[in-house]
DNA sequence: GTAGGGTTAGGT
DNA sequence: ACCTAACCCTAC
């Protein structure tokens, strides 16, 4: 009668994330009574904790957003048939999953950070892959995938294509088109291409090494971050691919200064 | 004890 | 009026 609702503070919520990193989802007993989180989650129950979680992982996880999967719940007046029975439930095609996250990724406070540490990877890479054989670019994006922290969406890879369009390119009509999203980004075999594959593949294995040092530190803000440096890396093997597949050449040291 | 569905209060 | 989050109930 006093407390009508509990609204989760920070820290609980904190604390409720740390929880479940160290036990895992689903040992709620387990993190309640934990006594590093006992004090602040003292006034919760196991149940609380399954409950939020699930509001967490929801709300973070891109769907429960307002769009889609909202089922037009079947009131039925009773009493108006509308005589435009059309509005039955659309397919709801499975786009738009908006990167989730209006937390952090929305507000996107830095455009210019210092731009990808792993540059330097990606140079040794194309320093290495001298030799061209152009071939699959699937695997680029299976890499970008790795397991549970890349997962790119077909409308967060459109979404990277879009910034990239470089007003001080000249139009060329040969452009090979770079909007086949068919499977993924790109859909062609090239040197340049592959040097990218090979980039991407030297990226994700040092994260995947990361990862795996850091035990389970998967959270959101962490995925977020690596999302966005993905992208820087996506954004500039995109362009590599793209000025190479013009008939360019370039030098791994006119890639190491952005000069082209 | 946990998972999942359902209910209700608060906010927009 | 609708949506989200906290709370409640029940089956496993």
């Amino acid at each position: 009668m006093g407390a009508p609702k509990q609204k989760w503070t920070s820290e609980e919520e904190e604390a409720l994330r740390r929880g479940v990193l160290k036990h895992g989802a689903g040992k709620w007993r387990t993190i309640q009574k934990d006594p590093e989180f006992s004090p602040v989650l003292s006034s919760r129950s196991n149940i609380d904790l399954k409950d939020k979680w699930r509001n967490l992982s929801f709300s973070a996880s891109g769907l429960g957003s307002r769009d889609k999967i909202r089922v037009p719940r079947i009131k039925v007046p009773s009493s108006s048939p509308s005589p435009s029975p059309q509005l039955l439930l659309l397919p709801a095609p499975d786009n738009v999953v908006e990167a989730s996250a209006p937390e952090d990724i929305a507000k996107s406070p830095e455009d210019d950070k210092t731009h990808i540490p792993k540059f330097a990877m990606i140079l040794e890479a194309l320093a290495e892959l001298k030799e061209p054989n152009g071939s699959d670019v699937t695997t680029i994006y299976n890499f970008i995938e790795i397991e549970k922290s890349y997962k790119l969406t077909d409308a967060y890879a459109k979404k990277m294509l879009a910034p990239m369009k470089d007003p001080s390119q000249k139009k060329d009509p040969a452009k090979p088109s770079k909007a086949s999203k068919n499977l993924g980004l790109f859909a062609a075999a090239s040197p340049a291409l592959d040097a990218a594959q090979a980039a991407a593949m030297k990226v994700a294995d040092a994260e995947a090494k990361a990862h795996i040092a850091n035990e389970h530190m998967m959270e959101a803000e962490r995925i977020f971050k690596m999302a966005e440096e993905t992208e820087s890396l996506l954004t500039l093997a995109t362009e590599l691919y793209d000025r190479c597949s013009r008939g360019e050449v370039l030098t791994v040291l006119q890639a190491a200064h952005r000069e082209f």
